[in-house]
DNA sequence: ACGCAATATTGCCATTTGACGATATACATA
DNA sequence: TATGTATATCGTCAAATGGCAATATTGCGT
């Protein structure tokens, strides 16, 4: 048993952590899923699609860019949203090792 | 872009969703790293290895099993939980090949 | 500089969630 | 059956979160 990390999360893992807690809401779930494989959407986009209010998404477009899960870029007036496939692979693929192992 | 997702999960996304909330909260996280690979641990050792109380600890370990993350299994007045390797593994490996994709 | 369009931020409220004490249930043993 | 032990549930409260309207902020075009 590992009775340091039941105490205080390591380090490393405060990245990997950050990445499950905004993965980890079925709105948010919802946003990422509308993005087709390599496909960059703008704010306007997803706002349009989803059913919840410009605010709600912008805010959930936030927790997700601040975990490392989306990247963004502004184009003129408009932000471009993408998912951050590294960053996730990379945290995902941590975890998987560790249930794996 | 996916505008259907956007709107309501899919039902096979349902029991993935599952996981990803159970595992996106630091408490739960810090539980689920004192698992030591293959590793059976009773509701009392983990109580006793967290900061938590008895209570939320219980609570907790509900919300995991009820995801699927855990198992557990009683045994005389004692209770065992164990990582669900197979599912958790199952779901991240449905993001990845999404993600990487 | 002005107006318009796209996005983000602020402030507020309702709901949910996390945490705990007290209580209940299940089980072994005397 | 009675008693102690291990775990789960109930009830309650504070804190965090999700949601939206109103208000900035940024940038393009006139």
């Amino acid at each position: 048993m590992n009775t340091l990390y039941i105490q205080h999360l390591p380090e490393d893992w405060q990245s990997i952590s950050a990445i499950f807690v905004a993965m980890g809401d079925p709105q948010r779930q919802r946003l990422l899923l509308a993005f087709e494989p390599g496909e960059r959407l703008t704010a306007g986009q997803l706002c349009d699609a989803s059913p919840l209010n410009r605010t709600t998404v912008s805010h959930h477009l936030k927790v997700l860019r601040q975990a490392g899960v989306l990247n963004s870029e502004k184009v003129g007036k408009e932000v471009f949203y993408w998912v951050n496939r590294e960053a996730v692979a990379a945290a995902l693929d941590n975890v998987l090792a560790y249930v794996k192992a």
